[in-house]
DNA sequence: TTATAAATGCAAGTGAGTTGCATAAACTAT
DNA sequence: ATAGTTTATGCAACTCACTTGCATTTATAA
């Protein structure tokens, strides 16, 4: 992606044209997996990881980035569809990991099904995380 | 339960019957919610955090609990199914995490729906994580 | 260009999770 | 019941991701 496209997606979400997250924003266009915080001080050394962890909350926080939660305790992120705003997240697809090459991915096209919950329940949002085999690694 | 009845689950685990274990078991067993590591430290502070850890892992290893991941990177765990085993765990059910009180729970009753996956992926298993408000805090 | 507000880097702290090892306790086999 | 064997426990110490404070630098607006 362009970088006038990258600057233009900081701008409609607020947020000042840094080069720290004009690098962490292309490094998750071209990566189709999520990445960790741990990702993210691999590639990018010339950033503190203290500057990549808050540019990992500011992407939270404003609607780019959601958050995909597994069993290993470390958090990974994904991009969020053009749906998404700070207000409203609308992250109804399920998350893949695979159990062999460790990566998570977002299957944007695989809603995740309805589901309902017991009377007096209110339902905010719903996760769905799949484990298995990837196609890479089969 | 009946401290002989919780004897007989260790047994049937082939865990040593230790008053850690009893006690953690027990705790389970009366509350209805899913339980972290800190539950366990504040509830029981004669006992070691480290001696807590290991019987968290010993009953997960057991087949006694599963682990249930959330967005918070703090495990949770809660009580399987009489069908787990250590080889073969069973967990179709849905967890809910209420936004306003953070207690976690399994839905036992409210079985995961069945999902796809792209050709060439492998499904091992699902976890469903439903968030929003509990019946209480409603 | 200057003033203001925000982002960055560095240091330091938190808290869950984990391991090694000596001691204590649970089980097994006399 | 006793002695021997195996396992669990407590303590110290470590890793690692995550988090905060503060001084400095940079981005943006006036
Ligand atoms: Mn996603
Ligand atoms: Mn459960
Ligand atoms: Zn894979
Ligand atoms: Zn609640």
């Amino acid at each position: 992606m362009s970088q006038e496209n990258l600057k233009s997606i900081l701008k409609s979400h607020e947020l000042r044209i840094t080069d720290c997250r004009l690098d962490v924003m292309q490094f998750f266009l071209n990566e189709k997996g999520a990445l960790s915080q741990g990702d993210l001080e691999n590639q990018f050394t010339q950033y503190d990881r203290v500057t990549l962890y808050r540019t990992l909350n500011s992407f939270l926080d404003s609607g780019i980035l959601h958050k995909i939660p597994n069993e290993t305790g470390t958090a990974t992120y994904g991009l969020c569809h053009d749906t998404c705003s700070p207000d409203h997240h609308e992250h109804n697809h399920i998350h893949f990991k695979c159990n062999s090459c460790g990566q998570i991915e977002c299957l944007d096209e695989k809603v995740v099904p309805k589901v309902t919950v017991p009377t007096g329940y209110k339902i905010d949002g719903v996760n769905m995380i799949v484990d298995g085999i990837c196609a890479t690694c089969a």
